[in-house]
DNA sequence: GATTCCTGTTGACCTCGATCAAGAGCGAGC
DNA sequence: GCTCGCTCTTGATCGAGGTCAACAGGAATC
């Protein structure tokens, strides 16, 4: 249906990093115009995996880092007993696949949520590139921090929250990384399961189901199965610290 | 040997990367002789921390990241509601301050558990020592990668084992740690409060104190104060996955 | 359309661990 | 010595959220 020549162009949009829209949430943050042309050189990006479909497995040996350019990701650990913990979900410009690093094998799974595109980092030719652009190991070494907060504040959340706080800053934080992503905060297409929902929150299914209903009912939310339309943002804000449990926290000394 | 230069020998022995006993646990495992020297010109030994005192506050501007040399450190966030969340507890060759990186300041507290001694690397000063030493850097990657991977299973815990099984699994890394710093595993000397172990294990005191009496009476451990003997290591193990959530985990889809 | 499977919702009940309360052990300061 | 203030322990009670159970709404297959 189209010419030859805007099939190419398409194609060097989505080769580009420079041309990506995701740039600036991305590795090459504050990366200019050369070094990331060599960065450019060495992104894969042909990779596309069906919902349910896995990135990597725990166990499987590592050979790169990965970026979510379109749909989602989780992550999640699974013990010898069969218990599973969901890590993360992860959003475009986001990177996967760091915990593999001390080990030079995975620790984690990922799993595609539903139709998702990957940028692949293979990570013999990412150090080449360090070495040949420095400014490259301060950006990496910044994303992987970001990654450390991001599970710190997943830790802080699990040992301090109620079960309603922890599904309202549940639904707040992707919120606010839709708007980062120029997508509209306030209608949520949650790729996820409740399942993995109350999995990543450390409840289970029926009572984040519950919550669902509840806040629903308090008409903070409009939920229909995966869309959840965020009616309130003011009270959904605030459910977010509604100072979970007292005494525990105040002196941890 | 001189005379006189035995003094010069021990100040050498403390300052040295080369002949400090934590070399293969710490950042320096795997890198070669010169490499090392020149690591080694920008290690500052100097801070003793007094037990309660901060090494840095949440908040405080980024300049270095930290190795505990002896002693211990406990790391902690605060949110506003002064709800707070023990991160996690460092030993000697630990690595702490890399949350900092992605906001150049620091996003928790590290206070000293006991009196601890610390290496600082000065952030500015390691970032040229990398330009020279590429090998560091897949080092330094990897030490941050190794952090990641004890948050996740922290995050693991928190969200499917029951009380009991996670004051087994803190012990159990505990002795684990100890073994790797080639001290006696079976003799832990718990620098932390129980305030500061149940907070880390998402708990209140009461539970973890009446989790101490109970291994203790089941003949498992010997709990004196801060003193733990670790009697039956067998069981302290069966303890750990005595899988707990059966639903919630096993099918997270 | 009927069947099956899967995800999600709602209700009834119960348990684990939090909360409240009291006291014991120990150190620091006077 | 005594008191004050911690940390830690133990007991009694309560409630948030887990467990069990039943069912409803889609989606996929036939």
């Amino acid at each position: 249906m189209e010419t030859g020549a805007t099939i190419l162009d398409l194609n060097q949009l989505r080769r580009s990093c420079g041309l990506c829209a995701l740039n600036e949430l991305c590795l090459p943050a504050g990366i200019g115009r050369p070094d990331l042309e060599r960065l450019d050189t060495i992104v894969h990006h042909k990779r596309t995996l069906d919902r349910g479909k896995a990135l990597f497995r725990q166990g499987d040996t590592f050979h790169a880092l990965f970026v979510v350019r379109s749909g989602s990701l989780k992550t999640f650990v699974e013990n010898p007993a069969g218990d599973v913990q969901v890590l993360g979900f992860h959003l475009p410009g986001e990177i996967v696949g760091i915990d593999a690093l001390a080990n030079d094998h995975h620790l984690c799974d990922a799993e595609a949520l539903e139709r998702t595109s990957i940028c692949e980092l293979p990570y013999a030719q990412l150090q080449q590139v360090v070495r040949e652009v420095p400014s490259l190991h301060g950006q990496l070494m910044r994303v992987v921090s970001r990654e450390m907060v991001a599970e710190q504040r997943h830790l802080a959340m699990m040992g301090n929250q109620q079960a309603q706080e922890r599904l309202a800053i549940f639904l707040q934080s992707l919120a606010d990384r839709y708007g980062r992503l120029s997508r509209d905060p306030s209608t949520l297409n949650l790729p996820m399961s409740r399942y993995d929902i109350a999995n990543y929150l450390g409840l289970v299914v029926e009572t984040v189901s519950r919550l669902f209903s509840r806040m629903e009912a308090a008409g903070i939310l409009a939920v229909n199965r995966k869309t959840v339309r965020i009616l309130r943002p003011d009270l959904l804000t605030a459910l977010c610290d509604s100072s979970g449990r007292s005494l525990r926290s105040r002196e941890a000394g």
